[in-house]
Order: C-alpha cells, then sequence, then structure tokens
DNA sequence: GTATAACTGAGGTGCGCACCTCAGTGCAAG
DNA sequence: CTTGCACTGAGGTGCGCACCTCAGTTATAC
C-alpha cells in the first residue's frame, strides 16, 4: 500500500482537500461533524503528515538565538563549538542559529540585550545567564512578545511557562557526594568545597545535593565551607593553602563551578593535597586530560553537544506549535572516570 | 539576503540548471570545468540545499529493519520499545521501521533469515546477534546485495565495511573495574563474576576490561573466574552458593550481561552477600529499582533509545550515500548511581 | 420571512528540487 | 570528411502540502 497523501484522506473522509486543510492546521470556520470525520479517517487510512513537504510550502526559515556569556574559560568554548556545529548541521534544514555573547553577570546590560530582540528577526532564543530579577523580568517579556524562550543550563529559578535545558543540579551535586563518598571509604576526613562564585544558582543548587549525600550517607566526612576563587588563580592559591593550614584531614576536593582549570591547578600544585579524591564538572580539554593522568578522579557532565540540539529541537518545536518530546530531551547527568572518556 | 535556491547557484556559476544538478547528485557527463564553476559558485554564494525539497522531489521511502532476538528478558524489551518509539516518530519523515525477532543465537537461523532479506524491501539492517563465521558471512553477504549494514550493539568482531552502533565493551568492563575498584578501598578481597554465558563476545569483552584495570590498578583484589548463569534462576542461586562456600572474602559483584535480574536476585537472597558491593549492565526497570533501593550500587550503561536512534541515522545517511556524523554517533557508556538516575 | 454569519468545496499557485527528454555543440578518432 | 561520444542547455513534470480566493451552501438570529 502506498502512502496515503492528504487527498486521499479527503476522499476517506469525504470531505474536501480545503477541510482537510483547515483540519490538519487548526484553522477557522470548520464545523464539529467534519473535524471529527477528518481525525476518524486519519485513523483508518493511517494517515501521516509528509513532514518534508511541508516543510518545503511554508517554507519559513526557522530563526534561533543563543544568548551566551562574554567572558568564560574552556567550557563556554566547547559550548561556542557546539552551537556552531549545529549551525552548521542544521542550515539545510531551514534552521539559521546565531549567538550573541553578552556580558550576561551584567543584568541591565542583559536585560537591554534581551529587549532589544525583534519578534521579526527570531523565532526562539535561548538563554544562558545567572539569575536576577532584572533579568527574569526581561525573559517573561520576550515571551510575551511571542518569542520561544529555553532557559539554556543556567541558574535561572525555572520560569514556569519556559523551556528548561540542562541537568537538575540539585541530583549533579549528590552524585559528585556519592562518588567522593564512596571513593573515601570509611576513614573520617574532609572535603575541601571550590567554586568560582557561589552567587552562580547552579553552584549553589549542587552545593546543597552534595551536602544532603555527604551528611546523610557519610556522616564521617564533613564538607567545609565552599570557597570562591574569583576565577582568580593567585587568590584560588592563597584561600587553598589558609584551608590546608587549618585542616591537616583535608581528603578530597569538589569543585562547584563549569571551570575547574584555576582550582584544579592549584590543588595539585599544593604539596599536601596529592593524595586528595577531586570531583569536578563539565568535561574539557582541561578537565578531560587531568582525567586520564589522574590529577582528577571523576568529572560530573552533561554534554553541551546534546544540549545544544535539545534546545534547538525544543523552539523548533514550539516555533511549529508542537509539544516537545520531553523523554528525548532530558539531559543526562554524565559521570565520568578514566576508562569511560 | 533571500536563501539562494539551486537557480541561483546556476546563474553565479554560469551554467544551466540541469548542470547544476548533474554536479550536486553526481550524475555523469560533466566537465571536469563545470563541476568546478559549480563548487566554486556553492562557496561564493553560501548554497546550502534544501533537505526538504530534496526529500520530497525524491520522494523516496525509507525502510529499515531491525533484526534482534527473540528471547531476551527486559533490556531486550527496552529495546524493542526504544524501536517502536522511534518508528513512530519518523514515520512523518518518510523512514518506515520494521523489527524481525530471530532466534539470533541459531548462527544457521540467522543466516537464512538474512539471506531472505530483499533489496527492493530494506534500504538498511540493524543486526544485533553473536558472533559466528556463517552470520558473519551472511551479513558480508547482505553488504555486497547494497544493503546497508550497522552492527548493533553485537558482539560481532567488527566488520571493516559495516557501521557499528555500541559502546566499546573492553572500555564498558574498565569502567566498571574502576568503579567497583574505588568503592572496595583499600582492603583486600575477592570479586564474583556472573554472566548468563561467556560465549558472547560482548561478555568476553567486558570480563577483559575489567581484569586490565583490577590486575593493574587494584592487585589487592582478586576477580574469581566467571560464573554462567545460562539465565536459569535455580542454576544461578545453586553456583552462587557454591562460589560463597568456597571464598569468605566476596567484596564485590559483577555482571557481565546486559540482563541481570536473575544473577542480582540470587546475590540479594544469599545471606552472605547482603553487604556486597554489586555492578551491572544496562538500565532495565529491574535494573533502577535495584539501584534505587540499594540492592545494586552502579549500572554501566549505554541508552539502548540514543543507540536506536543514531543507527537509524546511520543507515539514513549512508541510503543517502553521505558519511555519517562520527562524533554524534558516539555511545556513551554511562554510569548510573543512585542520585543520576 | 430576510440578513448574517458560519461553513464548505473547487480550483489555483508556488515552495525547491529530482529526474526526464531532446536538441543541440564541440572535440577526437578514423 | 564523417561518425561517435562526451558534454550542455532549455524546458517540462511532479513530489505533498500550505495558503489563497471565491462562489455556493447551510445554520442561526431576528
Amino acid at each position: 500500500m502506498i502512502r496515503p497523501t492528504a487527498k486521499d484522506l479527503a476522499e476517506a473522509a469525504g470531505v474536501s482537500l480545503a477541510t482537510v486543510d483547515r483540519v490538519l492546521n487548526d484553522r477557522p470556520n470548520v464545523s464539529a461533524r467534519a473535524s471529527r470525520r477528518v481525525h476518524e479517517a486519519i485513523e483508518k487510512i493511517g494517515f501521516v503528515r509528509n513532514l518534508a513537504a511541508v516543510a518545503l510550502a511554508r517554507n519559513k526559515i526557522y530563526r534561533f538565538r543563543f544568548v551566551l556569556p562574554s567572558k568564560g574559560d574552556q567550557y563556554l568554548q566547547e559550548l561556542l563549538q557546539r552551537v556552531a556545529e549545529a549551525s552548521r548541521t542544521l542550515k539545510s534544514d531551514l534552521t539559521e542559529i546565531t549567538v550573541d555573547q553578552i556580558a550576561t553577570d551584567d543584568p541591565y546590560q542583559l536585560s537591554r540585550h534581551l529587549a532589544a530582540i525583534e519578534t521579526e528577526d527570531v523565532d526562539g532564543v535561548a538563554v544562558m545567564a545567572p539569575e536576577s530579577p532584572q533579568v527574569r523580568d526581561a525573559l517573561g517579556r520576550l515571551m510575551t512578545r511571542g518569542i520561544h524562550l529555553v532557559q539554556f543550563l543556567s541558574g535561572q529559578e525555572k520560569l514556569k511557562t519556559a523551556d528548561f535545558v540542562g541537568v537538575d543540579n540539585f541530583a549533579a551535586g549528590a552524585t559528585a557526594g556519592r562518588i567522593i563518598g564512596r571513593f573515601l571509604g570509611n576513614e573520617p576526613g574532609k572535603i575541601m568545597i571550590v567554586a568560582e562564585t557561589m552567587v552562580a544558582r547552579d553552584s549553589i543548587e549542587r552545593r546543597r545535593g552534595f551536602d544532603s549525600i555527604i551528611n546523610e550517607q557519610f556522616p564521617h566526612l564533613r564538607a567545609l565551607p565552599s570557597l570562591e576563587t574569583y576565577g582568580d588563580q593567585s587568590r584560588a592559591a592563597a584561600i587553598i593553602q589558609n584551608v590546608v593550614e587549618r585542616h591537616h584531614d583535608i581528603r578530597a576536593a569538589y569543585v562547584l563551578s563549569p571551570e575547574s582549570r584555576i582550582p584544579v591547578s592549584a590543588i595539585s600544585q599544593h604539596a599536601d593535597l596529592q593524595k586528595v579524591t577531586v570531583v569536578v564538572h563539565e568535561r574539557t580539554p582541561f578537565s578531560e586530560e587531568a582525567l586520564r593522568t589522574g590529577r582528577i578522579d571523576a568529572i560530573i557532565a552533561q554534554d553541551p553537544g546534546h544540549a545544544v540540539r535539545s534546545a534547538v529541537r525544543i523552539m523548533r518545536a514550539r516555533a511549529d506549535l508542537r509539544d516537545p518530546i520531553a523523554a528525548q530531551e532530558k539531559i543526562r547527568i554524565e559521570v565520568l572516570l578514566k576508562e569511560n572518556l
């Protein structure tokens, strides 16, 4: 049996092509009876829309934009590469992807930038930015203007009406806690926690998740207060030195932030921290190499390529007024060891 | 600037639409000069083929087939579900997916089945079956007849000319070894290894990977000889009982096979094995629940949904005489703990 | 009853490309 | 010079659907 077309469907439903079109595309002026007959016929003859023909007839170009931080280290680079990759691949699918790099830690500037995005230019926007009331409002206004929003890997408190792509950071922190807890065994000890800044919501969430596991499952371990490097190499060395002097039984270190180069370098250079178990977040050239050479013991990661593709699929679905397939868009919390890199 | 079409391309290259068509689709009777001019024009004006239009004009239905085992437990069910899911999703992409369930452990029957697959019926076949010379030959003949082959999650020695979807089982075993080694700490002990059968190549590979890590990195641990359950509950209980009687310092168990229900049940019912660390392969309703309740400690998994979609993308690319995007098709070795389920 | 709105069908156009035919043109071998 | 072959261009058709127009029909309000 050949694949039924809309014409076959019209015939089977006993209506005209025009009515089939009205039903399929939710246009007005269709009686309940006609709609029902069409839907029944769809079931009966197994009609499935030919998406290629739809795309061609609509002849619409989808325009999506990623708003990413302007400053960052290797993880940001990784992300940018994945976006560029997706952009290339999707060109043949009538999808154009652009990237704006903004000082996302300046809520004022970011809000202005978001406000300047025009409905005519863009069908969907994926934003990665730290939380702030101003930004939240700007995002809300963006959606009000009919632009589909994806909160992308970021520490925003989730807007109920927006889609979210990324992992549950509480669970990611808990996973790190489980790894460190099990790796350390039964001897008591302390765990050093390092972040770029604890203002970021993702770091806060991870810390909460981490503590919940350590406190419940591994009470013989103690997680020290979070250290903040502010992305500064010498500051990192200084605060770590300070902690080492005050605690002589540090057995592990957990780096909360996506960029781990600075804290891990400081740790591996410290004579007293050669044997500690180190867990970091996100796979980057640095963290990969560190895992390979044994400077760190595990990486908790979310695949940026998956995240980018997922964000695009979601924006695409929203632009077509479809619902994304939730199951497929879940980003996994990956545990990387030396052997499964 | 509007998106350039083939017509624009012809104009820019100074040739006719017919020649553009000949170049784009690798048809004969094109001079090197014409071809060069077209390719230069593609770069110059940034021409990108509209895949929707291509698909529509070709009006080709892609037919792919999965050849899977007829007997199995939850992991097989999981796979079947993912295939069915992909089948539904891809119908609107002119892709029809069918499943054949064969007694894949009977090389003769499987070979006959593969031989009966007609080029007219199918564009690509994904086969999951244990290794045997007969089957390898049948697969070779399949490819000779122009049917694109994907070796799917299976223990075949990889055919050089076929695509492969699945994880490196040596690495998967090594990952299990690292997990168990680190979880056990520094005290000496023994590790029980259980498989359905050690005939399967994937189990052999995993065992090799596992041993390589244990021997190198954790010499105070000893992996016992592999036990084979043959999928039999009472046999499993008996052989495990036997091992426990002979070894009083079993501290971990590693289940090599994708179906872990029978061995894990036997282990958790055994009074002397309540505290052992258990690592299994593949996420199933059973293994998920076992991880949640603490009967097992980690799952090494490959996402069957990813695997199915990857296999389809590869077959699709091959059918279009394109090369698959290798980077995107790599299946990850996932480490699942209670916290990142 | 009539006016109005809600519906329906017939038909056409175009999206960008693949694939086909056929009438050329140029070039080399014999 | 003829013959044959490689190459080229012009033009057409159709893929399945979205989107449009407009005439015609029914149902509803008044």
